[in-house]
DNA sequence: AGGCACATTGTGAGCGCTAACAATTCATGC
DNA sequence: GCATGAATTGTTAGCGCTCACAATGTGCCT
């Protein structure tokens, strides 16, 4: 606690301490091979002694390199882009870099542009959009920006670099596991129409159904929201006994408003109808019942974001295999497993 | 994205192709009063043409500002950290500050020193810790650093400025809401003992019931985890019908897993266990039975906070009353109410 | 001893901006 | 018509650092 001193010590300073020019103090500093073991540790003490950290901006301004990227992302509190934001804060910083991160409440244009110019202003090297929404790459596309910008989320629509988890096959697994099951047909409820997430679970889930030899039911639409799941789920209770006994659900949390529906309607779950989810939210293991679903590795997503945008950053060819996506995986609990 | 062009165009740039100095660039840029409307509209247009935006860094460097706030946090993908990051970042950008965050595994004295340490070298002007531990705000007590620091969710113990909700309240809330729905008394599952958080509810809860004239019954803890509360539930169950018939649970995602032990147990709630939890995360009203449970406003902590940082920063008095927490709500739901 | 290569250290010039001051212009009033 | 002050603009000097280069010092070979 002592930011109340009056001027923090500069480099020539700790260089007048040591006895040394300032351009070995920055030597130090900057591991360079040829200073003297003594005069280094020289430097080094006076260092410590006077409590020296580095001025960013200065360095920043000589560099031409301020080592900060930028995040962008709405609905951060939500578990699939609150994990994909740590693992990204966590990669970049293990590369050296800082993260400025902009929370939006909703990924218009307007609000993008004003996000990419406050990272803007804020000197970022390159930015990563968590942007599920086609409108937002659009958006994204259309907007200039003096910086590389990779999307995480949003299919690998060439338009701008991104990183992905394979949704689709996501939703293989989940309508797959409940035909593999005995069930004669699976319904979905799809998250919104503009999420390019839900338009490949969607696809996933028509063209398993179809390489099965069954015509998809009709699709229904929610909006991420437990709520919307429960309203869907009280209009799929009255399809029970009329040939529904399975329910792909496109996230977890829309599934715990299905499970309720069901629930209040007499539903038994897995008994009368299975229901799969995704995202494998913490609290999925102890939903009642426990919730079959795909998790994803948010983890290696944000590894591979951080790579992609670095390469583009440094000018190099981008390093990871270019429009691979990452595989999700099923996890099996009891919604889908009587016991 | 016109990332390749060679150098970004300088305000000297722009005070040529406008004829007019850097200075005045630098006063249009910076509204200032004395400039001709004229020559404002003619910079306007240069900076406009030429797609110029100010060098953070040389600003920075020349206004010893970065504008830059630091955050701190550990388990960001939960729902109460990951809430109060949202409103610390929104607060943050509408008082013209960036945010730079650093999400931490755990908040232990050393990673939080690195956390610092990383922080410092990205220029931060002062640092907002979510630490909800005791032993990070020593940590944290300890450690030297160049900006201030508000710690959000430790108490007001006084050592480092900080912002808190009332969690005692929130306590007697819920406690005094069972007993007032005819409860002879009521149990209480705890988070762990290191965080204040958890102290401060059990503080509540004991209150409650000493006020009451009721001998409180044995503490159970848990690591606010569903497993956690699923296996304190299993125990519990075995408490109905000699005296437990309602349990306030510190937190939302805990009384999920014991909502399951009881239903595993053949316990019905809220018929045989009313219970109530905290946090109100976006699934508790969907939980089986939808769930009564402790609602904190995020939005006005990260407001309060930001506030109390850039006063501190600024040098100021801290202008909003120090000290006054923030008052949680009850929100009331099936898990306590039959129908 | 002289010379050469290499290791080590120092010097000077910016990076792009803002702050302080100096210089110019302009409108007034007398 | 000219002094006077305000409005407007320009000039200069850093902010604290890194880069390129210059200047030493050191050891070793002939």
């Amino acid at each position: 606690m002592n930011h109340l001193e009056l001027r923090p010590p500069t480099m020539a300073d700790v260089a007048r301490l040591a006895g040394v020019s300032h351009q070995t103090v920055s030597r130090v500093l900057g591991d360079h091979p040829n200073v003297r073991e003594e005069t280094r540790a020289k430097v080094l003490r006076a260092i410590e002694e006077m409590g020296y950290r580095r001025n960013s901006s200065a360095r920043a301004l000589a560099t031409r390199r301020t080592r900060t990227l930028g995040v962008v992302a709405a609905n951060t509190t939500l578990y699939g882009p609150a994990s994909t934001l740590f693992a990204l804060e966590d990669a970049a910083r293990a590369a050296g870099y800082t993260v400025s991160t902009v929370s939006l409440h909703k990924l218009a244009k307007e609000t993008l542009s004003e996000a990419l110019d406050h990272l803007s202003e804020g000197g970022v090297e390159g930015v990563i959009a968590l942007a599920p929404q086609r409108s937002a790459v659009e958006a994204l596309a259309e907007l200039r920006h003096p910086f590389p910008v990779v999307v995480v989320g949003t299919g690998s629509g060439a338009e701008i670099p991104s990183v992905n988890v394979d949704q689709q096959l996501g939703a293989r697994l989940a309508t797959g596991h409940l035909l593999a099951a005995g069930h004669r047909t699976v319904w979905h409820l799809a998250g919104p129409e503009d999420w390019q997430e839900a338009a490949d679970r969607v696809t996933g889930w028509r063209d398993t159904l179809e390489a099965a030899g069954v015509e998809p039911p009709k699709l229904l639409r929610g909006d991420w929201s437990p709520l919307s799941g429960y309203r869907a789920g009280q209009q799929l209770a009255g399809w029970v006994g009329r040939g529904l006994t399975a329910v792909f659900v496109a996230n977890d949390q829309m599934a715990l408003g299905v499970l309720r529906a069901l629930r209040e309607a007499g539903v038994r779950t897995p008994q009368d109808v299975a229901i799969v989810g995704f995202d494998d939210i913490p609290e999925s293991e102890f939903f009642a019942p426990p919730l079959t679903t795909v998790r994803q590795d948010f983890a290696t997503v944000g590894k591979h974001s951080i790579a992609l945008l670095l390469d583009l950053i440094e000018g190099r060819a981008p390093s990871g295999t270019p429009g691979v996506a990452i595989e999700p995986h099923l996890v099996v609990r009891a919604s889908t497993a009587p016991d």
